[in-house]
DNA sequence: CAATAATCGAGACGGTACGTCACGTCTTCTT
DNA sequence: AAGAAGACGTGACGTACCGTCTCGATTATTG
């Protein structure tokens, strides 16, 4: 019997030796670590045990599966990463914030973010923690913003915030996920030009 | 000692039993029917194997991991999608080829996809032979279209055909790969006109 | 560092909480339950502790192993066999101890000290305490009563006690151990009688 | 699925790598070895597969379990020993039978022997083994020898012969589990004077 | 009566070995 | 020479207990 991710907040706890913090900090440091060296495939659990100095079972107590280690991880490295301040016009926001994940997304983090990805493609799990964790975080103050610039008028105000996110964001997923072609600042401001100058025309008729 | 890939339109064998085609295109069949049900990680070449009423030795003599036979079987799944024919002006061509990616990212085949690039992410083998087998093929037409494009003015000429190619076809891999809202027709239409869109205006001040 | 066993007869005890006596019982009779059930091999300190609704480092305060911690059950569940009456001639004391012990050994009992012997294979100490606790106490008022049959000449008086005795109960020991046949009453009168008859002939030349 | 002991004399192979009789005899090789290091209990499979420089699947593969194990590892080295040739008199045949098996119990084989029948005290299978491997062959000359002796009048005619073996053998596994005293050549003369003397009196009135 | 001290239950800890699974290689017989 | 069959050594898996360790709570003796 267990209980992963139960109870966080519970003000007072049961009878019991309580859980290490040392060790589940090693472990999600050891995890990131491996991630970035070793990628989500030949992650072994066995070594993230022995580089947190921590019997495998500790780490089983904790995470079900290699995936939900993975995630919170993931979760915790990127946790610094989420705020997501306003600077200025809304567009001069999303700019920035593109640029910024596009730096991001050039360092090891960004590697990892490719693997939580990439496991995600064959556990609908990881899938669901990396929406929970990374994305939607960022999105609830995306939209705010997007429904802000539609009700002054910047821009279209006839589309689905999402639908325009994933626009703007979209080729840069591509980029990291596909490596066709470099990440740079160049790509990023064309992409962002092009897609804002979209949802600023005025309507065009469909098909 | 093996060899994989071998020159195969070598006008005369040599001597010994000859490959069996049977065998080889039960693995692959095999491999691509796994891959949708188990995904890549959960594909077992001892599967493979199996389902082929094959010898485990007889794959790992053609293909020296999962990865290269899980590519071959890609591509060959893939092979008949290749054809792009463009249907009238370029942004009716581009605009039906996004749509036909849809249907096929929705489809079984866009799992396979989707996996592909997942496992590509801890495998850059695997990354390229995506690039190989599915993205350089469309690629060279598609800019070819472009180009053409850019010369009658109907689009911007300043632009790399491949920063404006990610950014049409980036949306759609987004959604195929993190699958955070469905990738429908209406979808498609308003990213197309978006970027489209932003393609044909006049140029912006950067920054 | 531990006290295990320790001077009982203090007259006052220190400070702190004294030992619990019922978890104490609750243990011993767990292990007895458990070591019939499971057997030496397959008797788990965790099910004993958690039979006896105790924690395990209960257990370990106390008993440093589970061979000790088998002995102390042991020698607690067979302490009221422990008296051995004369019951009027030598011969017929002996006799009637022998089917006792058949007895014994066809219960539960047998089934535990055939147990502490197997176990006592691999760890010289539970064999140790396996006379201490089982063997010796019974000696000691069977040797009396060889040496005062030997005085009287009922039996040969030139051969070691303890040599008499295991040629008595070798056979009731190999057949609760080694189960080849029952250990019924005809066989008890059938040793007795065949072993009682080689100490009262006369001497024989030995090879 | 596997097939343990199986089918040992089929005439023609199959398909398929056949068994590797070197790794078979390093195991059972190994298994000796250890069992006579560690005993039945601290025998581990790791430590045999490694010693035998082999796979622990290998290991599992052929064996279920340890107690399976060490039973056939206990067959391969008993097997040399089974011979029981007579040489002369029933009482002397008897008495030489008796005295080698006084020298193997003292021998490293006598610390398998038991340390085998200990392990069986938890696992009636190996109790069954130890049986067909070691007590039964011995029986079956035994028994022929005793009835042999019985028509002859050597001996009381009216005793099960396994009764009178287990009369003979039983304080010599006595002295081999228990270890109370030494198991050496007097006590066998007496053990063997004393039954046998008992074997050749005329009846006595049983109780 | 408060302070001290040892026990209790619970349960997490770093380990070791378990028995299983798939890997990629090999060895046999058959085609 | 390639085929299938299947055993091989390897190494990670996830589980079960080991014996130790921290907890908060309880129950004694001592000051």
């Amino acid at each position: 019997m267990q209980r992963h991710h139960l109870a966080v907040n519970a003000p007072s706890r049961g009878p019991g030796r309580p859980r290490s913090e040392k060790a589940r900090k090693a472990i999600l440091k050891g995890t990131i670590e491996l991630l970035k060296r070793d990628g989500f495939n030949d992650l072994r659990i066995e070594s993230v045990a022995a580089r947190a100095g921590v019997g495998k079972a500790t780490v089983y107590r904790w995470w079900p599966n290699k995936a939900e280690l993975v995630i919170d991880a993931f979760a915790a490295a990127v946790f610094k990463e989420l705020h997501f301040p306003p600077t200025g016009s809304v567009q001069h926001t999303i700019r920035g914030q593109m640029k910024r994940w596009a730096v991001i997304f050039r360092s090891p983090l960004g590697q990892i973010i490719a693997n939580v990805i990439g496991a995600g493609q064959s556990d609908p799990e990881i899938l669901k923690a990396f929406h929970t964790h990374w994305v939607e975080p960022r999105r609830v103050e995306a939209r705010k913003l997007l429904r802000q610039a539609m009700k002054d008028g910047e821009i279209r105000s006839d589309l689905d915030p999402d639908t325009i996110l994933d626009t703007f964001y979209g080729p840069l997923y591509l980029r990291l996920l596909i490596r066709n072609a470099p990440l740079d600042e160049d790509f990023v401001d064309v992409v962002f030009d092009t897609v804002l100058s979209g949802l600023t025309s005025p309507l065009k008729p469909g098909k």
